[in-house]
DNA sequence: CTGGGGAAGGGGCCC
DNA sequence: GGGGCCCCTTCCCCA
């Protein structure tokens, strides 16, 4: 994880799906499609009580491509429970092929699925399932083809996180090695696998647990104790997360954004400082279990290092953005904020404010420009970056020739005209 | 001082 | 009326 080391090997993996899709299939091409602008989300909002009921017992079914020794570690006990499929390729360790493709199918449609995992090129296809307990709630493919799956909140709650399920950030190492890990640095390896230990319940409605029993009930979820007691499992959803490898090789991200001597484990600090001096905060964010406990991974191709960008992106003074305009979890109140960040809790007006804002966290950048394949979480943002390439300035200064491809660019110039110092 | 991008807020339209 | 979606605007940061 530490910054600065160079050798970071540029790559481009998009979080993308077809337009008109809501759920990615392993069969269907994803390719950036820009006009689209379709978030590609799974998000769960899901209802507080439900997530109280659950609570410890909630139980997290899930399967990977590889068998990475920590990772097994986290996930053995789910899958000693079951007959399991075992992955057909060793751990990348040797320097891998071009591309990897990890696969995971649903081998039952049972809902203790066993989940098979395979290892091709191109593709990494996560299917996440969590158990729930004594619900109604079944794998429906319905709902899970309209977009957003959510519970009808309960009387009372307030708060609704959003999770983002399945989204996974993975590091390979910028040597080229397509590992992660698993070993030897335990910082190397990150990902946002979505723990229910992370269900956070919202400011209002969540269970009341101290940082100290959280790590606990954290590191115990994984654990064969925690498990057995855990009872009946809380199925929540399954989402497929499918990254198609297709991209570029290059990820068009100017490498100064990784910054020389960056130290990342230093950001990482900040920005958990950002949460954990913020009162209003609670501590549950991903990147807290990520601290906690081990994290679990996901080794991709030599190509994934754009996860290190996404990661960089994560951690690289995003808290500190919210810090800086207020953000955190209660700013601001001018509307009612249901929608809470799974990630900082920060509360927006509506579903779609937080998809959006999540994409701080996760990386996602769904719009990517056609000429040169920069990519923004934004469309707005990709529409303006266009005229990069267009040339327009439609922002014209009146009292001189100067034009801006940006109102703001317009309006800063101006002070130039008007010898307006806004800053003393 | 300018160029470019990140991120959030707000408004309009549609269902 | 409310939510989803889209777009625009705005502020800010960094190079």
């Amino acid at each position: 994880m530490a910054r600065g080391e160079g050798h970071l090997t540029e790559s481009h993996r998009s979080f993308v799906k077809p337009a008109g899709h809501n759920t990615w299939r392993d069969d269907q091409p994803i390719t950036v499609d820009e006009g689209s602008g379709t978030s590609t989300q799974q998000v769960i909002i899901i209802e507080s009580a439900d997530a109280e009921a659950a609570g410890p017992g909630v139980k997290l079914e899930r399967s990977e491509g590889e068998e990475d020794p920590r990772h097994s570690r986290d996930t053995q006990t789910r899958v000693a429970a079951e007959p399991h499929v075992a992955t057909k390729d060793p751990p990348t360790i040797a320097p891998a092929p071009p591309r990897t493709r990890h696969r995971i199918t649903e081998v039952s449609g049972t809902q203790n699925a066993v989940l098979k995992s395979e290892t091709d090129t191109d593709t990494l296809t996560v299917t996440h399932r969590l158990l729930h307990t004594g619900s109604d709630h079944k794998s429906d493919p319905e709902r899970l083809g309209k977009g957003p799956l959510r519970y009808p909140p309960a009387p009372g709650t307030e708060y609704l996180p959003v999770f983002h399920q399945s989204q996974r950030m993975v590091h390979s190492r910028g040597d080229g090695d397509a590992l992660d890990t698993g070993g030897d640095d335990p910082s190397c390896s990150y990902s946002t696998e979505m723990d229910p230990g992370n269900i956070s319940l919202g400011l209002e409605t969540q269970t009341d647990l101290s940082r100290e029993d959280w790590n606990q009930y954290n590191s115990g979820l994984y654990s064969e104790g925690s498990l057995d007691k855990k009872g009946e499992g809380l199925v929540i959803d399954e989402v497929t997360v499918k990254v198609e490898g297709d991209a570029p090789l290059t990820w068009n991200v100017d490498k100064t954004h990784l910054g020389e001597g960056y130290s990342q484990g230093r950001d990482f600090l900040d920005y958990r400082e950002s949460l954990e001096t913020n009162p209003n905060v609670t501590t549950h964010s991903p990147l807290h279990t990520v601290r906690d406990r081990e994290s679990v991974s996901t080794s991709m191709g030599p190509s994934d290092s754009h996860n290190h960008v996404l990661f960089d992106q994560v951690l690289n003074s995003k808290g500190q953005r919210a810090k800086g305009r207020g953000g955190g979890a209660t700013s601001g109140n001018s509307k009612e904020k249901r929608f809470l960040c799974m990630f900082c809790n920060k509360g927006f007006s509506c579903l779609q404010k937080v998809e959006i804002h999540q994409r701080v966290h996760t990386g996602e950048k769904p719009y990517s420009c056609m000429q040169c394949h920069m990519r923004f979480a934004e469309a707005g943002n990709l529409k303006r970056h266009q005229r990069v390439h267009t040339g327009e300035k439609p922002f014209g200064c009146t009292q001189c020739h100067m034009r801006f491809a940006q109102a703001g660019h317009l309006k800063r110039h101006q002070r130039v005209h008007t010898g307006e110092k806004s800053y003393s």
